[in-house]
DNA sequence: GTCTATAGCCTGATAGAC
DNA sequence: GTCTATCAGGCTATAGAC
């Protein structure tokens, strides 16, 4: 594809960056820190970001890439609407519970983004498979809210995960209980529960 | 109470520090900035506190004070399983709809907390209440996982508020989508179905 | 494209007067 | 209990050599 496959400076900065923004924050991590990580001086970082800001948007924009597009695949595949709940559900738990960076990052955009950030993070990522999901809720079960019902089953499956550094502190924690598996058929049975018309 | 109701520094400094905190983090927060805003020098408030950690652990406790009292008296009340549920709810919903920056500091501390302070946090705020909503969920449906069921009735709760600074930018996206009492008639009702014993 | 050196500012924290 | 002054070091970002 590319030229001569030249050493990737910037993409080893963007790569170094995405997990440290994760875990510290934004103003938790220091130009030097990432540099120091890749291995080259501060100085030769600003040659490939004009500065910090522009950077972690470059992370972000990595870090988010490609996640909408699995998702969207399975909400709109053949199987009738259960078959489909139930195909986005394995995948988003899947993909939630592989990337701890992605979540965090969420996380910490809902806490310190500002509006042009939650924009851009709504439409190039979230928007399709939000709205894929509320089609598929009010075929599923039209007299309930679709809306609230895809903000619901996000909170369902990403708390499973976020709370996981305090379960290890509350009764009953068990190791099993942030399991990909565990958490699917948790919430795949309450969800069927929930949404069955009588 | 008290002696003689002194100008109370101290928890001034405390009660300016907490939404501060919540707002931007540990390390994207000042001792300047605080003390400014207190009106005061930042080598006064050294008076009041040993160093920056201190007085965060402070306003932590501070925030989180009285929180897990409010909530299992409603939980251990007199009325039947589904009543208690309910109520529960009701004032779970109330509380962290209108404490945001409970909900900010709670957040940060699940990306940001060591174990000690996630301990801390665990025993005195959350373990009593969230053992009680797990007694009353098994008394509920004793075939559903009850910590499971727990941790899905808090990330329910909390995402619908924590998801509104996004949820302006997706579709179908109302205001009222974050008030208490929409939240709380759609997950009552989510959750009524989703328990009932077939 | 990378380096060293550095400007200019902000940081947490302390010393000592009042 | 509060102040001014200050320290030592970290921060983002730039200048200029190679």
């Amino acid at each position: 594809m590319s030229k001569k496959a030249p050493i990737d400076t910037r993409g080893n900065i963007i790569d170094t960056a995405i997990p440290l923004f994760a875990g510290n924050g934004y103003s938790g991590v220091s130009v030097r820190t990432i540099a120091k990580l890749v291995g080259i001086s501060a100085a030769a970082l600003y040659h490939h970001f004009p500065d910090k800001q522009s950077l972690y948007l470059a992370a972000m924009e990595q870090a988010f890439a490609d996640k909408a597009q699995a998702i969207i695949k399975t909400l709109t595949g053949p199987e009738n609407a259960w078959g489909r709940l139930d195909a986005f559900l394995a995948d988003f738990i899947q993909l939630m519970g592989e990337d701890a960076d992605f979540r965090a990052l969420l996380q910490r955009e809902l806490l310190d983004g500002d509006d042009a950030r939650l924009q851009l993070l709504a439409e190039q990522v979230f928007r399709e498979p939000f709205e894929a999901v509320s089609v598929l809720m009010h075929e599923i079960n039209p007299d309930i809210d679709s809306h609230l019902m895809a903000i619901s089953i996000a909170g369902l499956v990403l708390f499973h995960f976020d709370s996981a550094p305090i379960r290890r502190f509350l009764p009953g924690g068990e190791q099993t209980h942030d399991q990909t598996d565990v958490v699917f058929e948790h919430i795949q049975s309450l969800l069927h529960q929930a949404l069955s018309r009588d």
